[in-house]
DNA sequence: ATTTAGCACTCTACACCTGAGAGTGCTAAT
DNA sequence: ATTAGCACTCTCAGGTGTAGAGTGCTAAAT
């Protein structure tokens, strides 16, 4: 793998990305100065083809990258992109004058990162079993509602209208929310709910259904809704590898089913991750690569986020994007 | 226009309807049984297209409705269809257990609506100025950020923390939401802006900035974002008209831009209505159909549904469906 | 006066063919 | 090691031909 094959992959590669059609020796020499003449190109390609890094839809079209081309491409070739002042402000800018609900903060990053890009992205909210309480409160609603508002450590607010089937006054309320504070600040939430259905828990069972339509909510799918946020979908409609309606349902069904997130969630690993083609095993976007990056609080993972793209995604653009914002994202959630 | 016109129009539309194809003559008879030969059918087709109902593609294919047809069909020929009890009671329960936040019920509404009829569907919630003040509090998440609840007349229940400049302890917010809600209950909320805003005000100027965070919210588009729920936009997919991924892209984009909001207060008639083709003058959707409902709160229109698909729409199924739900959420928020 | 059979006509969809163009691989010369 | 030359391959766009579906018209039948 001497320095020109090595450049001649790059070229092949970025000139595919930039126009999706096959590339043949001699666009190549011209467009981009190679200083050899076609024929010379030409053993490197069927060289490079040989390696495994290139494919040739048929005998007589250009050759495109290979998933192992791409990924050479991504290990070894691209350099980080250079994001313009613009971006780095967007970037910036976009978690100012706005205060603590998760649900703004992926909303936020989701349309951030596929305006930046391009690209569709999704955001996984930090599952709020990593969390620990830090404050519960109720506020009465009426008769038979209740909003009930919970601080976790990391200074998020969730809260939601419960149906309650007593009555409570607002007082009871109160000596509620403090005893419930005073026992579990601290504790995991996703152990809250083993706790406090225990039934030897005495007083506060006194509540219980109460409290169990508030785990409903902490523990449950319920608020899956507001976990996962998806910006830009229909991006992909850009790329022509996505005009057969065919493909595009595919994807953006695979977008909008929790498939997504538990993909998210296997490939975990801390930072920035490119995953290419068939190297996810998801039949419905084994033609798209994706990138996924994580966000973090306090030294913890608790987040996702995810762009997606054609396999001729630019790579480059994106990784650095979408570490740029998952930096800021982060800074934001610790203050 | 004699019987008989009116049932070989009928015939065409549902074949029509069922197939994406141009009906023909011969097919016509065969499939529904009309006791007369293709030539007296194509003798009555030459005089509907004459009238303006029916169209060719060209030549020698079938012919295909017109939006006079689709009009005519849905004013004067087809009848409500009727749902089965497996639908009515997804109707039925589909606003039971859970608490009144518009967002919830919007949302609930458009997956509701977009499940049944197999096309995309968009609610839009009632506009928080047609509301009137109810109360109005506040609980307190930090030094700088502070959770702003509102009541409204209607019982619905909106939330949003805001960043505020000062410190305010609890008490001083208890008595600053007392006195709002002492001062502005029974207020319709658009006028609160000017109203508070009014420098007259006094004593309550005291905590302008405050009272301006929340107006943001209040009256600003912030809240936009979930002022609208769409759900099922893949449905259109499925649609053989919608296999073009130009047409896709426009209509989804529709569907996601605030032109849909728009649109739908334009047809802001009580009830049922049916808006055919190029009828609506937008470029995006000229051959699509809608259909939009109203529902209310102690008789006043509060909001709307709209349901988006194909001009071959199963109209009689999809007034029925949104005519229930419709009927059903305004129900349910009455109580 | 309607209805219908018959028939010529029209138009599309599809299959097939063709030539141009782009690209390759191989070989021989540099 | 590189490159010019050349034969070869494959796609794509355009053109042709045919089968099939559907129409409109006319004249006969009811």
């Amino acid at each position: 793998m001497d320095v020109r094959k090595r450049r001649v992959l790059e070229v092949i590669i970025d000139d595919y990305i930039a126009t999706a059609e096959p590339v043949g020796s001699r666009t190549l020499v011209r467009k981009y100065g190679l200083g050899v003449s076609p024929a010379t190109i030409r053993n490197e390609m069927a060289d490079l083809e040989e390696l495994g890094f290139l494919e040739q839809p048929h005998t007589s079209a250009g050759r495109i990258p290979s998933d192992k081309g791409y990924r050479f491409y991504v290990d070894e070739i691209m350099r980080p992109a250079i994001l313009d002042n613009f971006e780095r402000e967007r970037i910036r800018h976009a978690y100012q004058m706005r205060a603590r609900e998760v649900h703004w903060f992926i909303h936020q990053t989701a349309r951030l990162v596929s305006e930046l890009t391009q690209y569709p992205s999704l955001v996984v909210a930090p599952p709020l079993e990593q969390a620990t309480l830090s404050e519960l409160s109720f506020l009465l609603l009426g008769p038979d509602a209740v909003l009930m508002v919970l601080r976790t450590s990391a200074g998020m607010v969730e809260n939601q209208t419960l149906m309650v089937p007593d009555e409570f006054d607002a007082e009871k309320l109160a000596v509620l929310a403090q005893d419930f504070t005073r026992e579990f600040r601290g504790v995991n939430i996703r152990e809250l709910k083993d706790r406090i259905l225990d039934p030897l828990q005495g007083d506060i069972n006194r509540y219980q259904e109460l409290w169990q339509l508030a785990l409903k909510w902490v523990t449950g799918r319920d608020g899956d809704e507001d976990k996962v946020s998806l910006a830009g979908p229909l991006n992909i409609l850009n790329y022509p590898e996505f005009h057969d309606v065919e493909k595009v349902r595919r994807v953006l069904g695979f977008l909008e089913k929790e498939t997504a997130v538990a993909l998210v969630s296997r490939y975990f690993r801390e930072g920035v991750q490119v995953v290419i083609g068939a190297e996810s095993s998801l039949d419905d976007i084994q033609d798209c690569s994706f990138v996924t990056a994580t966000y973090h609080v306090g030294g913890n993972v608790v987040g996702h986020l995810l762009v997606l793209g054609p396999k001729r995604m630019h790579y480059n653009r994106v990784t650095s994007i979408v570490e740029a914002v998952s930096e800021e994202l982060s800074r934001a959630l610790q203050s």
